[in-house]
DNA sequence: AGCACGCCGACT
DNA sequence: GTCGGCGTGCTC
């Protein structure tokens, strides 16, 4: 490997100095970038935002990094040369680049990190050098003889691999006993596994996408007549689209008030400028009914969902640098379109959890965008019929978003009656759990009398969600986590939801023998069952992750119930989400507490957001609907409130309570997870991280500077998840400065012994 | 995160 | 004595 200081022996003609040098960023956990020669060879290929191969590290391994600056400059200490550039073009503009740095600066992790999250494995593939290491037992006729021994760890390492029966990943296999790739090193060099490493072939012609196919252009629809709500709201927008500029809009308008209208206008606008715009969908969301809207009025439309293969992800993103597309609609990951002249983002549901990623980097989409907007310079639409209180309290503050509203839904027609049901005073049938009370099941037999279709909606899935036995309370939990276990009768097997771990239903305790294991708690799959004893003669359909794994599958039974070859679908969020189906007239939602009394702040926003969304997919046609929520808790503000599709008073008295309780939006939030699968080691780092924190809050808060308050180290409310025992600390501060200020501290100080990781999560959501 | 260096315990 | 376990610290 040629280094500065052997360079001249190797090649005796490139002793003329170098001249050109790079910085670089890896995809590593490390806060700075490298400086780096550029070889005159490579002086004309190399540039800002292209990956470069670089001799890193004691071994000098040949390691891939991003450029990110390139200067004339020589730096002080001596440095090594880059020995190939691996990209033809730049991954990334100038705007991604500034972008990405302030991710991984408000995020707390490595540039590198969040750029070798942000291109897609299908673009960086394309230089085509990546080779996956792969690990497999050696055969058993080939095994070394004496059988050498081993360690706890590599044994453990080769029961996986045997029964995974073959080749795995080297560093998934690392990750799934949560530790480095040593033990699985060191079973190959005693013989035991055998390593090879294999090009990952792409078909060079991915499924569905020819490379020379014709954009997605259809004729344009003809834009539909506004009501004068949206035509207030357009013309408060138009002229911004005009002129352009960062503008943050944040649009509420309650489900079925045409904010989709909207969005179309302000694309069109913006591709009749001769710009680009993205649309960011909830994943769930990103069915061809919301694609279609997008795609029938707005050109040229690409369109990244989840079931993308890695090849044709990257032929969208080369077509969307190329400016061969103008519209990009997607999840989370499409905010880093590389659009070459951006002219407008739309976040659709705004509120949607699942705009925030749950790995590092741990960005949120929505707040990716509004930074993305402002470096842009472009406006940016956050839209939704129950704003998340982070972007409602925004469009409340002087230099915040501006507040645009559609308070009435399409050509007049009534947001749906919605009447609670209060399960503390159904009448019950003695011995029978029915999920389904008497008030609903009428309610439900005058829709269907009257052809309407039904919807119910219960966010659990499963059979029984509660498993245990009645003679010494034994309570079926999952092996790995502190959680109970559902039981799934249709593959006969208790799940864990979190992990996955699954195993067999026992018919005896197996903590005392006892014989009558109770199986409680209600989840769609028994749901599904008393339904179709209740209503013999009607078409049921069960529409969750369990019964919509195929692709397709989803698609198939919203065109059967559309059809009305559905009379009761029911199902979990999965049916809440934007669906539009005229004939529904009867909206039920089974249980309205499940996710009330979680140990988690953002409850009852939740339980709010959901039932709003829920009760939005009643009433949308001229029969008009009802809404029915049964609960225990019908005096609880986010299901009254919900009931009446007050959105601004619950947001009101929620944002009194976060205020009160100094919670978010009033408080920034940052959360640190010490984890390990030893408790006692994940114990005793987090008491070392104890006092990282509590010194690093001294040296930052000064007289005068803000508040500043630590919570823990405490077991986290789920203690043991997927094997690991995990402590957390949460920081809160008015001022994210502070909050960073601290944590970059501890983070610099903090060095976790073998066995102990940590995870930084700043706005956490989950907070599990 | 990797990876090399170096220290310590179990074997020849 | 030596091999190979795992802890420590650095990477232009």
């Amino acid at each position: 490997m040629p280094t500065a200081t052997n360079l001249f022996l190797d090649h005796p003609d490139s002793v003329a100095p170098v001249t050109l040098f790079v910085d670089v960023v890896f995809d590593r956990p490390l806060d700075h970038a490298y400086t780096y020669g550029v070889p005159d060879a490579l002086r004309e290929t190399v540039g800002v935002g292209k990956r470069v191969e670089c001799p890193f590290g004691r071994g000098d391994k040949t390691t891939e990094g991003y450029v990110i600056r390139v200067a004339d400059v020589p730096p002080v200490r001596a440095v090594k040369n880059i020995t190939r550039v691996l990209d033809d073009t730049a991954l990334l503009d100038e705007h991604l680049l500034k972008l990405t740095r302030w991710m991984a600066d408000y995020y707390l992790c490595g540039w590198g990190q969040v750029l070798h999250a942000v291109v897609p494995a299908g673009v960086r593939e394309k230089a085509g050098t990546k080779n996956v290491t792969f690990v497999h037992p050696t055969p058993r006729e080939e095994l070394p003889n004496p059988l050498p021994s081993v360690t706890p760890k590599q044994k453990q390492a080769l029961d996986r691999l045997k029964r995974e029966g073959k080749p795995m990943d080297l560093h998934t296999l690392a990750r799934m006993l949560g530790g480095g790739t040593a033990a699985i090193s060191s079973l190959v060099s005693k013989g035991l596994a055998r390593k090879f490493v294999e090009r990952m072939e792409r078909s060079a012609v991915p499924y569905g996408l020819k490379e020379d196919a014709p954009p997605l252009t259809e004729t344009p629809l003809p834009p539909i007549t506004m009501n004068a709500d949206q035509v207030a709201v357009w013309e408060m927008l138009r002229p911004l689209l005009d002129t352009g500029g960062y503008h943050p809009f944040l649009l509420h308008g309650v489900t079925g008030s045409g904010k989709t209208e909207i969005y179309l206008r302000a694309i069109e606008e913006v591709v009749r400028q001769g710009k680009e715009a993205i649309v960011l969908v909830p994943e769930i969301s990103l069915t061809p009914q919301t694609i279609e809207r997008f795609s029938g009025r707005c050109g040229t439309v690409a369109v990244l969902h989840s079931h993308l293969t890695d090849s044709e992800r990257g032929q969208y993103w080369r077509r969307v640098a190329t400016g061969q597309v103008q519209v990009v609609v997607g999840a989370r990951s499409a905010v880093f379109a590389p659009t070459r002249k951006l002219g407008v983002i739309i976040i659709d549901e705004e509120h949607e959890t699942s705009f925030k990623q749950e790995s590092t980097p741990r960005y949120h989409a929505r707040d990716v965008a509004v930074m993305r907007a402002r470096l842009a310079n472009v406006p940016i639409i956050l839209g939704s019929a129950t704003p998340s209180l982070e972007s409602w309290h925004n469009a409340h503050r002087a230099d915040g978003y501006t507040l645009l509203s559609l308070p009435n839904r399409v050509e007049n027609r009534p947001l749906p009656k919605v009447q609670l049901v209060d399960l503390r005073h159904e009448p019950k049938t003695p011995g029978k759990h029915f999920a389904i009370g008497p008030t609903l099941e009428q309610a439900m037999n005058n829709a269907l009398k009257a052809n309407g279709q039904v919807m119910l909606f219960l966010n659990r899935r499963g059979f029984s969600t509660h498993v245990h036995c009645p003679s010494c309370g034994h309570v079926a939990q999952c092996a790995h986590c502190d959680l109970s276990l559902t039981f799934h009768r249709h593959k006969s097997s208790l799940v864990c939801h979190y992990c996955g771990w699954e195993t067999a239903p026992f018919t005896k305790c197996p903590a005392c023998s006892q014989v009558s294991i109770r199986y409680q708690g209600l989840g769609t799959e028994k749901l599904q069952e008393e339904i179709e004893a209740k209503f013999p003669n009607k078409v049921v359909q069960r529409m969750d992750s369990d019964t919509m794994s195929k692709p397709g599958s989803h698609q198939r039974v919203l065109d059967a119930f559309r059809e009305g070859l559905i009379h009761i679908l029911l199902g979990t969020q999965m049916i809440a989400k934007g669906l539009d189906f005229p004939n529904v007239t009867l909206v039920g939602v089974i249980n309205a507490d499940v996710g009330l009394h979680l140990p988690d702040f953002r409850a009852a926003e939740r339980t709010f957001q959901l039932l709003a969304q829920v009760s939005g997919r009643a009433g949308r046609g001229e029969k008009g609907g009802q809404v029915m929520i049964q609960t225990f808790t019908p005096d609880h503000p986010c299901i009254s409130l919900a009931t009446k599709h007050d959105f601004i008073s619950f947001s009101q008295q929620e944002l009194g309570h976060r205020r009160e309780h100094q919670y978010p939006p009033y408080q920034r939030l940052a959360r640190l997870i010490v984890r390990s699968e030893k408790e006692t080691a994940a114990a005793e780092f987090a008491e070392t991280l104890a006092g990282a924190f509590k010194a690093a809050v001294t040296r930052v808060t000064k007289p005068g500077t803000p508040t500043l308050r630590l919570l823990g180290p405490a077991e986290c409310p789920v203690f043991k998840l997927n094997g690991y025992y995990r402590f957390h600390f949460q920081i809160q501060s008015e001022n994210a400065g502070v909050l960073h200020a601290v944590m970059r501290e501890v983070l610099s100080v903090a060095k976790s012994p073998h066995g102990v990781e940590f995870q930084v999560d700043v706005d956490p959501y989950s907070m599990l």
